[in-house]
DNA sequence: CGAATATATGTCAGAACAGACATATAGTCA
DNA sequence: TGACTATATGTCTGTTCTGACATATATTCG
């Protein structure tokens, strides 16, 4: 893993490795969480793109700003479901969530 | 979406074909829905790649049987998070769920 | 500077989910 | 048939997530 990643796991409070006795289990919450920062940064950019602010966005997912907020930066209290949820409701196709996956965003 | 919906829906078959908006899903939540089904298939298809029971895999998983079959079933109550997770703890990566995704079945 | 706007952070009650367990169903084989 | 194995389904209870709210921190503009 890389460096400035693990800075920004850390400070988004995760505790890497620690949970569970199963063997792979930790590379899996890496990965985990490494999905989840695609996702994060998928939302905001498509939020950018549409040029909606962060409670604009929260109206029409029926949320609040300040969830929208902690969503984009991946805080550990939004799931996958969430984050999935919300690119979906912006008219998101699952090819396109494919892409967005397959590219991890950089 | 509304549990009674999705419960609903579920009683009206639509695991086994197209989902369409005969309920008045939104296209946001039918996506939702046939994302689910693709990670399901694609859950049910690594366990019998390795051919595993839904008892190992729980096992596995630090989770359970039940939780696994309804894993599979597409069951309301399992979400996105559970079946993610599920996957990449089976090894799965991220580029390999984003084919999966992309696929939407096979 | 102060007002307005956008974004970030902390907390909490209620809702949704998790694993666990019991039990039902289905297939296999002796 | 009955024992055995795999899978499905229903429900319970503790845990986690969610939207909402308050509030803090930019940033812009007059």
């Amino acid at each position: 893993m890389k460096k400035d990643k693990k800075v920004a796991l850390e400070k988004a409070g995760w505790r890497v490795g620690s949970v569970r006795d199963f063997l792979g289990l930790s590379k899996a919450e890496e990965a985990l969480v490494e999905l989840k920062l695609t996702l994060s940064r998928s939302l905001r950019e498509r939020r950018a793109r549409r040029r909606l602010s962060q409670h604009q966005l929260a109206k029409l997912l029926g949320s609040s700003q300040s969830r929208v907020a902690k969503m984009e930066a991946g805080d550990p209290t939004v799931t996958i479901d969430l984050l999935v949820r919300s690119l979906l409701a912006m008219g998101t196709t699952q090819r396109e969530l494919a892409q967005a996956i397959a590219a991890k965003s950089r």
